[in-house]
RNA sequence: GCGCCCGUAGCUCAGCAGGAUAGAGCAACGGUUUCCUAAACCGUGUGCCGGGGGUUCGAGUCCCUUCGGGCGCACCA
């Protein structure tokens, strides 16, 4: 329409210019502003030698509007152009979601292989806050790049091999001689957390002294062995309880065993990406953009993590994703600009590897911060955390900030099940709605079907901005997919909700007028539907009672 | 020293590829219940968007610089 406008205006000459330029069209963020507004004339400016305003006038007299939706066309600000529509689109609105139910904001399937890899903890202690966020940021990006339309895997990838859990093991048999009557002393860097004293007590549980005669290696292989599915296992139960359900548990140990480690330092060799110093050998990641060049292979002999973490990503690529995404914690910041590299060192885009980075948890108890070191011991784990807030809360205060911002997790505070938590608000809502849906049943009220409801005779302005709101969600679940920014969502449902609460406090859905209680019903059916598709993204319930 | 993130209302934070008068929640004060859940609603006000410079018709948003905070800079993972 408004480029039709532009060529009838060159060709009557009222305007010169060469051609067209990429202009906007867009929904403003005041509404008062129309529905659709056009910032074509200020782009047009400079070239045109005038005002923006009157390259608006000279436009808008060359607007056909007939036959379209369009009410009326405003020049507003400093040469917006504003489309008004009538309200017809919008009420075409709630008859969409109705049918579409938990469907609704679903984009179509796009054909694109993404994989998710979240928390991917060490499997040598408990989860902790840092691991907590990575597993809510994960887990809701995961629903609502399926939602997009993608083709989503979410997976772990399992430290169970390399350094630390020779480390880890050395603590172990140290704990087990100890808890079997020998003086021995506990290794300097060693596993401090008393978590670790369970599973050795557990194992001697199993095993008793027998372990004690074995030889050393085959004592250490049981004991790593047990402490791992242990350790796994809880991992697993606990993250399942948070609500996450992996497709792919990857073993970094399936790595060294089929050589994929020395195979992919083969490679990088044969690119001339290595060289050797000091008896070690080196990635030239400084060739990409990074501060310095790093170990793959120490002087030892012994791959390091750096060079199991290319396997294993290359290993991503060969499974065919078309586009890997790691949540990492932001203290691993360090290691991006090399990991891409290697990947475009292989011969991967960089491009298809997303590493997104989020700020570390600081957990406040009674004003202080409570460290969360794994090894000395003191520390909140996840499960102790959702058996004091909530899995509800926990998730929803996770997902609430931006994973680039420092999150203060106040445990007295998510605990208080008041307004100051906002989960509470949004499931207050659902509840409410359900409610009401409750009390139409005892009063032998049934919702006519959804051919016999006039929805326009929703007129109220909160009415009409609660069906803006929804009308809003796919292409805020876009957004949100294509930024990776999953406290939109949350965003995005505590602003409906509050919309309905409004509603709600002014207006009666169960009244004298059949057509308009209908229309309210169906209105109440909607905002339910889509509070509770937003609720399921972030893995939070939607309970019909509270 | 170098790199990454953050700096927005008293507090905690939103702010999508630069758009119109910068928004929520909490806290504070006042009001709302013969009626579908008052865990709610309504009203009252606050900002040199850390500072400075630049690009642009237009900058909280992009670039440079500077200050403050966090994190990282191992032949650890």
């Amino acid at each position: 329409m408004i480029i039709r406008a532009l060529e009838s205006a060159r060709e009557q000459d009222l305007l010169q210019f060469s051609a067209i330029p990429e202009f906007a069209i867009e929904v403003p963020r005041e509404k008062q502003h129309g529905d659709f507004a056009s910032n074509v004339a200020m782009l047009m400016a400079r070239e045109a030698r005038m005002a923006p305003r009157k390259i608006a006038e000279s436009l808008v007299g060359m607007i056909n509007t007939s036959g379209t939706p369009v009410e009326r066309i405003e020049i507003a600000g400093a040469g917006f152009i504003n489309f008004y529509l009538n309200n017809s689109w919008l009420y075409e609105i709630p008859g969409l979601v109705y049918n579409m139910k938990d469907k609704y904001g679903y984009n179509e399937k796009i054909n694109r292989k993404v994989q998710v890899e979240f928390v991917s903890a060490n499997p040598t202690g408990n989860l902790h806050m840092g691991n907590a966020r990575g597993g809510a940021i994960g887990d809701t990006l995961a629903n609502i790049l399926e939602r997009a339309g993608n083709d989503v895997e979410r997976e772990f990838y399992i430290n169970d091999a390399g350094n630390q859990i020779e480390i880890f093991t050395d603590s172990m048999e140290a704990r087990y001689f100890q808890l079997t009557g020998h003086d021995v002393e506990f290794p300097e860097n060693g596993y401090a957390g008393l978590d670790l004293i369970d599973t050795v007590r557990n194992l001697i549980a199993d095993y008793g002294k027998t372990l004690l005669d074995m030889p050393r290696d085959e004592r250490r292989k049981i004991i790593v062995e047990y402490a791992l599915q242990e350790k796994v296992d809880y991992i697993k139960e606990t993250l399942l309880s948070f609500g996450i359900v992996y497709d792919v548990w990857f073993n970094e140990k399936s790595l060294h065993e089929a050589g994929k480690i020395d195979q992919v330092i083969q490679v990088l060799k044969d690119r001339d990406y290595c060289y050797e110093n000091e008896g070690a050998l080196w990635f030239k990641s400084t060739a990409f953009g990074d501060e310095k060049d790093e170990v793959l292979m120490r002087a030892n002999g012994l791959p390091t993590y750096f060079a199991a973490d290319i396997a294993y990503h290359q290993d991503k690529f060969e499974r065919g994703f078309d586009w890997v995404i790691n949540i990492w914690g932001a203290d691993h910041h360090g290691h991006v600009a090399r990991m891409k590299g290697a990947m475009q060192a292989l011969g991967y885009d960089p491009d298809k590897l997303d590493i997104l980075l989020m700020q570390l948890v600081r957990l406040y108890r009674a004003g202080n911060i409570v460290r969360m070191s794994k090894r000395t011991g003191t520390t909140v784990s996840l499960d102790e955390l959702i058996a004091d807030v909530g899995r509800d809360a926990a998730r929803f205060f996770f997902v609430m900030r931006s994973p680039d911002s420092h999150l203060d997790f106040d445990l007295e505070l998510a605990r208080q099940k008041s307004q100051e938590n906002p989960v509470y608000y949004v499931q207050y809502a659902h509840a409410r709605i359900c409610s009401i849906f409750r009390q139409a049943d005892a009063e032998g009220i049934k919702m006519a079907s959804l051919q016999a409801i006039d929805a326009s005779l929703l007129q109220e302005e909160e009415e009409l901005a609660i069906l803006r709101k929804i009308a809003d969600f796919p292409e805020e679940l876009a957004i949100a997919a294509r930024t990776l920014a999953p406290q939109r969502i949350a965003r995005y449902v505590l602003d409906l909700a509050a919309l309905f609460h409004s509603f709600y406090n002014h207006h009666r859905v169960l009244n004298d007028n059949s057509g308009l209680q209908d229309a309210r019903l169906l209105l109440m059916a909607i905002t339910s539907i889509t509070i509770k598709n937003a609720l399921d993204i972030l893995g939070v319930n939607a309970p019909e009672k509270m």
